[in-house]
Parts: structure tokens; C-alpha cells; sequence
RNA sequence: GUGGGAUUAGCUCAGUUGGUUAGAGCACUGGUUUGUGGUGCCGGGGGUCGCGGGUUCGAAUCCCGUAUCCCACCCCA
């Protein structure tokens, strides 16, 4: 038997109905704050990747499905969003032609990692990316319509944020932070050493309790953010207290695409497992400019649609349209054609088999009918259908032709 | 990539120290005189015990390999 690859599921009922009702639940919300639907490749040149994502990242390091196709080119599968919708935006010029622009899109990411609970190697996101606001208060609205669509799904949630600084700040405080650890090398683990040369500020999240301990000790982003960050972040705290989201600052948290600056959030529950960031996101001012576009501020943020099914609560699902059946074979005709008028305007299940008047019930209800309706001997030779409303329990014999 | 636990019917799981035709509940399906469902009663189908080797007179059960899932690390949505 020929199995699915490892880490990549199929989607059946239930499942796939609630994604459907999160799909539905969050483009009605991101068309209300002024989003528009955005679809992109979901192959594309190894080279963005490399370029946006970062090169020091897990994701680009080894966890792309990468591979050169028939014309020679170095292709990959998309393990995010945000590069691609970058790349379009320039594409299409749209840094040049300035203004505000603002897209939602959802689909399949690909990343060759272990799975398990919450991490698949074909999972899917729902994200968002907001283009020519360089204005803290766009981050803050980003938020506030992640807060809607979590509570629109009844989600529990816990809301984390920090500053990561910018071009100004960052890269003094990497520095201090690196002679930080040049200084205590012989004190940290064997992981924040890799990371001390890879992507050093990965080193505050370490979950080593020995290295949690000197790290109160070691220079704090939060102090050194220039003028600039701090005026913003300041100015975030006070929109989401304005707003009435709680939130907590979490000056661990680090985001592991190179690409973000300034404001970076995360959406985590603990109702989940160990893959507990349901979204995350930040601003990342730099990328258009990196990407060879035009200097254009950015912000957005994606959504771990598998690991937000089994948190949705689905609305009641109630009695729906018809069920049609007959008693013996000589009415199979009316019913089919019955079935053709009511499905202009309901949802129809007809029952091929000729059953007892007690078993068409009883199918009527299994696919939860609102209305059973049969034809048996007496109503073929009136010309009449006899319809019962499952849920009201009234019953009622009508001509056909009115049906 | 590292470490650990699982894998028996469509689903959730039993299966005694290796010993005849591997069980249960739910689900599915048929019947219960042609007339009232979701909640009665009776019956039926469905399993190469994840896959491949090995030990044995005999393997769901013991050994090895492998695949997948789960848990944690790592990483992230």
C-alpha cells in the first residue's frame, strides 16, 4: 500500500470542516480591517529563501525541501509566507508606486523537520502582511485583528511582545551580548555556543536552566533600544492597554527569521502541547529594501492553522434540508425528480433503496435532516409526498408538484 | 538531527508463562408483516495482528531490521 509521506496528512470531515470555518471565520475579519486576498507560488527560487529568511536559520540551514528541476534551476517549496508575498510586492512594483497595501493569504508550507504534535512537514498558515506603514499603530491593529480571530473561534490564547530593535540598536547590543558570552564561554552550554556564532540573540530562549541563570546577568535589549524603538514600543503597550488586550512583555522572545525588527509577537496556548505558538509575527522594515525592492516599512504575521483545529469551537451544527426516499421501486422516479426541484435551493440526500417507512426515518435522521420526506404506495397513486419536520415533529401530505 | 514509548477489525482497545477457527464496545449492514426517527429486539459482514527477516514442532506474544505515529529535546506557525 502506497502511504502519505511522513509528516504530511490528508484532510477528511471533521477536520477539514473546521479548517474550512477557520479559513471562512479569519478572511471575513482581515477583509473588515481592509485586506485583500493574495495567492502566491508555492515553488520558488532557493534564493529568496536564502536572502529573507536568513541563511543562519534552522528553516534555510536544513529544513527546506530543495531540489533543481528539469531546467536547471535551484528551486524550493515554500517554508513560509512573508518572503513570497515580499517578492510579488517588488515584482509588481509596488514599492515604487507607494501608497498603503494590505493582503491576507493562506495555503501549504514545507518544512523537512521531525514531526510531531502541532509540527508537521506540510502544514498550513493563515497570514497577513501590511505594506507602506512604518507607524507602530499598524502593529498594534495587526494585533487587535488576531485578538478577533481568536475570539471569534472562542481560542484561548496568551499574548507575548517584545522590541528586537533595529539597525540602529540591534547590532550594538549583538555586540555586547557577544562579548558577554566571549567572556562566559566556558560557563554556557554546547547550544548557546553554536548559537553565540550563528544567531547569538537565539541564546536568551535557551532553556538551560545554568544558562537562564547568567543570562539575568547579561545585557538586556530592552535597556539598550535607541530612541526611536523605545518611543514605539512604548507606544504599542499603551495602544494595546487602550484597547484592552492583555499582554505580557517577554524580552526572551526572539523570532527566528532574520528578517524582523522592532515589534515581534506571539500568539502561544497551553492547551496544546510543546508547539505552543498558535501565531506569530513582527515588522520587518528591512526586507523590501533587502530584497531589491525600494525601501518600504513592513509588518504582518502567520497562523498555525493545524494546530488552531482542535482549539475552534464549532458552531452547533443543526437540521439540514431534505431526505427523500420511497417505499418501493415504482417511486424511484418522483423522488429523483423531487430531488432535482429541492436542490435549486437545499441540501438533499435521496436514498436509492426502497426501505419500510421506519428505516427511511431512521436514515432521515442519520444524516441529520432536517425534513424526511417519503413516497410510498398511497402517496405515488395520489400524486402526493409526505414530508415530516424532524425537529418540530409535525408531519404533513402534500400534492407533488407544489413540493 | 538526538533520546524514549507505541503500532491487533473502520474507530477505541482486550488478548494470561509462545499452544486449536484472535475477542469486546462503538460504527457499518440486513431483518423486525407498508406507516413514525434520534433511544427496542434479532442477525450479518469485516483482521495476511504495521511491514520484512529470524528463533521454534508452533509466534499477535521472543529476537533483529524497517516504516509510521506519539512524547521530549531542537526549532517554530
Amino acid at each position: 500500500m502506497i502511504q502519505s509521506l511522513r509528516g504530511m496528512n490528508d484532510m477528511f470531515s471533521p477536520d477539514a470542516e473546521r479548517y474550512e470555518y477557520f479559513i471562512e471565520t479569519a478572511t471575513t475579519i482581515a477583509k473588515r480591517y481592509g485586506f485583500t486576498f493574495f495567492e502566491a507560488p508555492i515553488l520558488e527560487e532557493t534564493a529568496l529563501f536564502k536572502r529573507s529568511v536568513g541563511e543562519s536559520s534552522d528553516i534555510v540551514g536544513k529544513e527546506m525541501y530543495q531540489f533543481i528541476d528539469k531546467g536547471e534551476n535551484d528551486v524550493c517549496l515554500r517554508p513560509e509566507g512573508t518572503a513570497g508575498v515580499v517578492r510579488a510586492f517588488i515584482q509588481k512594483k509596488m514599492d515604487k508606486q507607494g501608497g498603503i497595501h494590505r493582503f491576507f493569504y493562506h495555503g501549504p508550507m514545507f518544512r523537512y523537520e521531525r514531526p510531531q504534535k502541532g509540527r508537521l512537514r506540510q502544514f498550513h498558515q493563515f497570514g497577513i502582511e501590511s505594506f507602506g506603514v512604518a507607524s507602530v499603530v499598524e502593529d498594534a491593529t495587526l494585533i487587535m485583528m488576531l485578538v478577533d480571530i481568536l475570539d471569534a473561534l472562542g481560542i484561548g490564547y496568551k499574548l507575548e511582545i517584545n522590541s528586537l530593535g533595529d539597525q540602529n540598536c540591534m547590532p550594538d547590543y549583538r555586540n555586547k551580548l557577544v562579548s558577554f558570552l566571549d567572556a562566559h564561554e566556558s560557563e554556557i552550554c554546547e547550544d548557546c555556543k553554536r548559537r553565540k556564532a550563528s544567531n547569538p540573540i537565539r541564546v536568551l530562549d535557551c532553556k538551560n536552566s545554568s544558562c537562564q541563570a547568567l543570562y539575568a546577568e547579561a545585557p538586556k535589549l530592552m535597556q539598550n533600544l535607541c530612541e526611536g524603538c523605545d518611543t514605539d514600543f512604548q507606544q504599542l503597550k499603551s495602544l494595546l492597554e487602550d484597547s484592552k488586550i492583555d499582554y505580557e512583555v517577554n524580552t526572551h522572545l526572539v523570532r527566528g527569521l532574520d528578517y524582523y525588527s522592532k515589534t515581534a509577537f506571539e500568539f502561544v496556548s497551553d492547551e496544546i502541547g510543546a508547539q505552543s505558538a498558535i501565531a506569530g509575527g513582527g515588522r520587518y522594515d528591512r526586507l523590501v529594501e533587502f530584497l531589491d525592492g525600494k525601501a518600504t516599512p513592513a509588518v504582518g504575521f502567520a497562523m498555525g492553522i493545524e494546530r488552531l483545529l482542535e482549539l475552534i469551537k464549532m458552531p452547533e451544527t443543526k437540521r439540514e434540508g431534505y431526505y427523500i426516499g420511497t417505499m418501493d421501486d415504482e417511486g424511484l422516479p418522483l423522488i429523483m425528480k423531487a430531488a432535482q426541484v429541492k436542490r435549486k435551493s437545499d441540501k438533499v440526500t435521496v436514498e436509492y433503496k426502497s426501505k419500510n417507512f421506519k428505516n427511511h426515518l431512521k436514515g432521515a435522521d442519520k444524516v441529520n435532516a432536517r425534513f424526511c420526506a417519503i413516497i410510498g404506495e398511497n402517496e405515488r397513486n395520489d400524486g402526493t409526498i409526505w414530508i415530516k419536520d424532524l425537529e418540530l415533529k409535525e408531519e404533513k401530505t402534500i400534492d407533488l408538484n407544489t413540493f
